[in-house]
Parts: structure tokens; sequence; C-alpha cells
DNA sequence: TTGTAGGCGTTATCAC
DNA sequence: GTGATAACGCCTACAA
């Protein structure tokens, strides 16, 4: 039951030549090395054998294992799938197979996660996950590892990278809160270890300076990670610390990202404060289903078109591109739905 | 830059061993082979030249890879990013790495993607994407490839699965909708070329017939795929059909999924319907963020847990576990929400 | 155009 | 307990 593997020299041995012709033959790119009729046979034989080739082998000889390993936070985060969606589908049009891990933005596992995937010897790295003072960066660095980042840059080191433009897209958000009429404009800043994190917050503060507006640290507050739970406890402390005579200390919140956004309703829930009629809310992402969620207004940009735009930068190098490093920043769009609204004429 | 990279010829090398040697002292399972001391200089060697052993040679020696292939339908239906995680996390805690591909449910792609992971010898194979008459199973079965099923069953192969109880699940659904009230029940049927869709269909007709309700084929559509437009042009089928005299044809649906059953939503809010008022939904899965997005009556059953529970039969029978073939069937819940209540009086 | 030979890094099987 | 040797399957100078 169980076949035996055929191997190139079965291959060799049935078309009758050595296996180092027949490894000419069967590679596209060495075929025209070999005689027509020579190549045809041995294409027949391989056919007639069911021959395929034993990638580890090959591997092992020409130190390439079309293999990438991708480091993202979490997959159950529904920002992500669409991303390594389009990283599979472009990688896979080249022949390339991509190995997923999981950090939970925790160090010791990253690095865990990390070895596994050096040991496989992947051909290149997609990080996701890259935070300020990053010791997967540092060492991929010091290898001189393949490495291209998405929705994070590193001051650190240049690495090619494709994320959205943040600085622009948070524009977008406050500014259009202005255009409603909001003067107090708070924001749930994501963690202040990620490129994402602290683009949005000063990006924020640029754009509320543009406006006119005054920026005031009761209007910012720290979300630890990027997670729903933050976005609650960073909502509650908002509105618990300005919640005084006329209202909330804010009629308008700019959330880090979707997660974070998910959490301020709910806490604005609990306050007794409606969305919008008492405070706007808007995101940044667009996550796929958020639109079936609650209404979120937010800055939207190509998920899927991110992961294949990595994927590109990364099969360019593999391919001996020596073009200087490019970072792709993809355009942010404001996208419109319930959750906001003018601020109450009595604010 | 480019670190040289350290081979066990350099470890042996530098403790004053021969390479075999330094071989059997750093594999935990050989160590009791070599002396102490010498184990002891082997390992402080390979620590001081920061040796990592080149998988791709281990694994054309031993031909193992420890290398998992994953194949899903598609990442983006949040059911499976909890089980793939639950797989990865269990498969990582014993040293081996998933390759995760998606179909898309087209047996041209799932072929390639097959492919692509045969060639890099992969250990073994999860498929959550087996259909009636599947040619991957068949190449499987006929290769003798270790394979463990998710979320699907195979009548024409035995291999172990992993799965939730369908006909279970989808009894409470009915009999919880049938003690509601409801007696004109209907069933937005998922595909019936997956074990899935046609589990759940049978158990809903059984489940009818245990009710003392009437099964009549106005009441079963059949949806192509587990999609949410599906549920949403089989719903308004649904309703087109029998929508006459006295109010829809129906007062309760049990949809095949989650998804078709996001799906009759819509179609219910363009018939003017309101769910639960006039028409009640159920659906099924449970999966992540579906709370979040409607209060929808499911039924529920431990995502990230079939994930772990699939690595760990994977690598039982990797460790030459030779006991027969074992199916798991995890026990499905009903999670009452806000989609389901007592029929009309009038109805 | 084809064959020869050697080696990628590791481990299994001998022998000592 | 350790060393020598060969082989896993493939590719690629080099030679013919």
């Amino acid at each position: 039951m169980a076949e035996l593997p055929v191997t190139l020299r079965d291959v060799a041995r049935r078309s009758g030549v050595h296996p180092a012709t027949a490894s000419r033959a069967l590679n596209p790119a060495t075929r025209m090395l070999v005689s027509e009729e020579t190549a045809a046979r041995v294409l027949a034989a391989a056919a007639a054998l069911g021959y395929r080739p034993n990638t580890v082998a090959r591997s092992l000889r020409t130190r390439r294992s079309h293999t990438i390993g991708v480091l993202i936070p979490d997959l159950t985060n529904p920002l992500f799938p669409p991303i390594v969606r389009g990283l599979e589908d472009r990688l896979a049009a080249d022949g390339y197979v991509a190995l997923i891990g999981n950090t939970d933005a925790d160090d010791d596992r990253e690095q865990m996660v990390f070895e596994l995937m050096r040991a496989r010897h992947v051909d290149g790295f997609v990080l996701a996950t890259a935070t300020t003072h990053n010791r997967v960066l540092a060492e991929a660095a010091e290898a001189g590892l393949l490495v291209v980042l998405v929705n994070r840059l590193s001051e650190e080191f240049s690495f090619p990278s494709v994320s959205v433009d943040n600085d622009r897209g948070i524009r977008l958000a406050v500014s259009y809160l202005a255009g409603l009429g909001h003067r107090r404009i708070a924001h749930v800043a994501g963690p202040q270890d990620t490129s994402t994190g602290r683009d949005r917050l000063h990006g924020f503060e640029r754009a509320l300076a543009d406006a006119g507006l005054a920026a005031s640290p009761a209007l910012i507050t720290h979300a630890a990670a990027f997670a729903i739970e933050e976005g609650y406890r960073c909502t509650r402390e908002l509105l618990g610390a300005g919640n005084g005579a006329d209202g909330p200390v804010c009629t308008a919140i700019a959330a880090g990202n979707d997660m974070l956004a998910i959490g301020c309703y709910t806490a604005l829930e609990e306050a007794g404060l409606r969305c919008p009629e008492d405070v706007s809310v808007i995101g940044f992402n667009d996550m796929p289903f958020i639109d079936r969620l609650r209404p979120l207004s937010t800055i939207a940009f190509p998920h899927y078109q991110v992961g294949t735009e990595a994927a590109q930068l990364l099969l360019e190098r593999l391919a001996g591109d020596e073009r200087p490093v490019r970072s792709l920043h993809l355009a942010p769009e404001l996208v419109v739905r319930g959750s906001t609204a003018p601020p109450r004429p009595g604010g």
C-alpha cells in the first residue's frame, strides 16, 4: 500500500540517461542544455512513474527551501487572515509556501517560533510583530536574513515594509470629526512600542493642531494592547476622568484600531452614553466583519493587498533584486458608517 | 555581515570528537550512548559556536520534516482561525510547524496546494476540506499518508477525525425551537457534498420527526456553499415559495451554519420580517465575533480544542501509535441569544 | 550534449 | 564509548 518513492535515479534509469541529464531535463531552467528528444523522453518517464522531486534534498543542495516564515500576533484577530491570504496566494503562485506562527505579542513565544522557522531554513520572513526594541529583528538583521515588515516599521533597521499610511489615516479621521463640529476629540492610543501605535498617536496630535483644536493629556489614553478589553478600560478611564459638569470629557473618540473601538462601545453603553448621539466613535483598519458588527465608521485599507505586496517584495529580493530597500505605504480611506455624527447642540 | 553557518563538523572539531559523536551528544535521544563528559564538552562547544542544527539535512536523512500540511477552505472564514491556532499551538509544543493552504473549495486549487505540501514531504495532513468524492483524500489514502480530518468525515476512507456531533447539535436546535412552540421550522442546508452539510440535514429531518412535526420539501433549501450570499439566496427562495395567506411559510429557520444564518437576516429584513418577532433564526458553530454581530442563537462547540485534538491525534500516530483509528466527536451546546422567540400567537 | 564525481549536513550502521 | 563510512536525493562544476 505504502508507495515506494520514485527518485531521480528511477526516472534516469527508465529513460536510459544519467541522473544528471535527467535532472537537467526536469528543471525548466536547465532544460536547454539537453537535446529536445532526450528531454521529452525524460519528461515522459517522469510522468509515467509519477516522479515528484524531493524538495528536501533539493533544498539541502540549493540552500533554498521555497518556504517563508510569517510571524503575526494572533490569527484570531480578524485583521490578519486577509493579509495572510494575500501572502499565501502570491507566494503559492511562485511555488512558495508559508509557515505561520502566532506570537501573542509575547517575546519569548516570538523567539521560539522564530527559531523553529530558522531551523527550517526558510528563505525569508514576513514580520507583522515588530516592536521598537525587538530581539528577533536584531537577530535577523545580524544574520542577514531576508525580512519584510508588515503593518510595522522599524527605525532601528532598514527593512522593506508594507503598511498603511497611519499618519494620513488618522488625519482623515480627525479632520472628519472636526468637520462635524467636534472640538473635544479623544484618542485611545495603541501600544507605544509599536510603530503603528506611535504613528497614529503622533498623527492624532498633529491633526488636532492642524484643526486648531487643543490637545489635552486628559483626552489621550494608552492601551497596552490592540485588544477589546483595553479599549474598554481606556474609555472608562477617559470617561471617569472628566465626566463632570457638562457631560463627558469628549464628544468623539478616535480609536487606535477597530478592536479598541469595539471596547469603546461597551464602556460607553455602561456609562449610559449613546453612540453616536452622545459620543462619536471612529476606528481604524476596517477589519473584516466589523461592518456587520456595528455600523462603525473607520479608516479602511486593502488588507489582502498588504499581503500580496509583502510577498511581492520578498519574491523580488529572492529573485536577486538588489534595488534599494523599498517601503510601501498603502493609502487609507475614510469609511463613514453610523457611529459618527455631529456633537449634540448642547455639547 | 552574513554569518557563516556553523555545522556539526565545526562543533565536532572544537570539542575534539568525531561528527558522529557530536551528533549523538546533541540528540537527547542518543545522548545516553556518549560519556557524560564528552556530552558536556560537545554541548558547550555547540553553545559557544551558536550551533543550530540544519533541519533540512536532518529531514533528508531521517525522512521526517516535522512539518504538517493543513488544508482549509478559507482562512478568512472566522471559524477557522481558532482551529488553526489550536493546531499550531499543540504542534509547536512538539517542535512541529504547520503549512497552511487555502483551497476556496476549489478542487484544482486544493490539488495544487496538496502537491506543494507533498513535495515538501510533510509528515502528515490535517484536512478540513474533505468532500464526498475527494481526489486528495483518495490520493492520500493510496499513498498511505497520515491524515486527520477536521470538521468532516469520510465514508469512503477510514481516517481519524475530529468534529462536532452534528446530529446532536441540530437536534438541540430543533427541539429548542419546537419547545418554543414552532411548528413550521425550515432548514437552510449546507452543501450536500460535505459530511457536515449532510449530517445536519439528516439530523434535522430526524429531529423534526421526533418532535412530531411534518417535514415538507418546501421547508428545506439547499445552499451551494457555507456562505452568506447563499444563506441570503436560500432564505429568499424559502420566503418566496410559500409567503401566502397567513404569513411566511415558516416561523423559524435552523441554518446549516452561522454564515448562512447571517444571510438569513438580510433576506428577512428585505422581506419586511423581523427577527425574532416574525421569524426565529438559529445558527451553527458559534463562530468568533458572531455574538457581537447580532444576538444570534446558535450551536457552539470548542473550536480551539478541535485544533488541539486534531494535532494530538496526528502526533500520536507520528509517535508510532498503532491503535485503531479514532474519531472524536466533540459535544455541541445550545447558546440562546436574541434571535429566537416563541412564534407569534397569530402564527 | 551527456557523463563523472563530489558534496550539501546529518544520522544509521558498522566496526573497533 | 567512539570513530569510520555510507547514504538520504539532488544539483553542478568539470571533463569528455
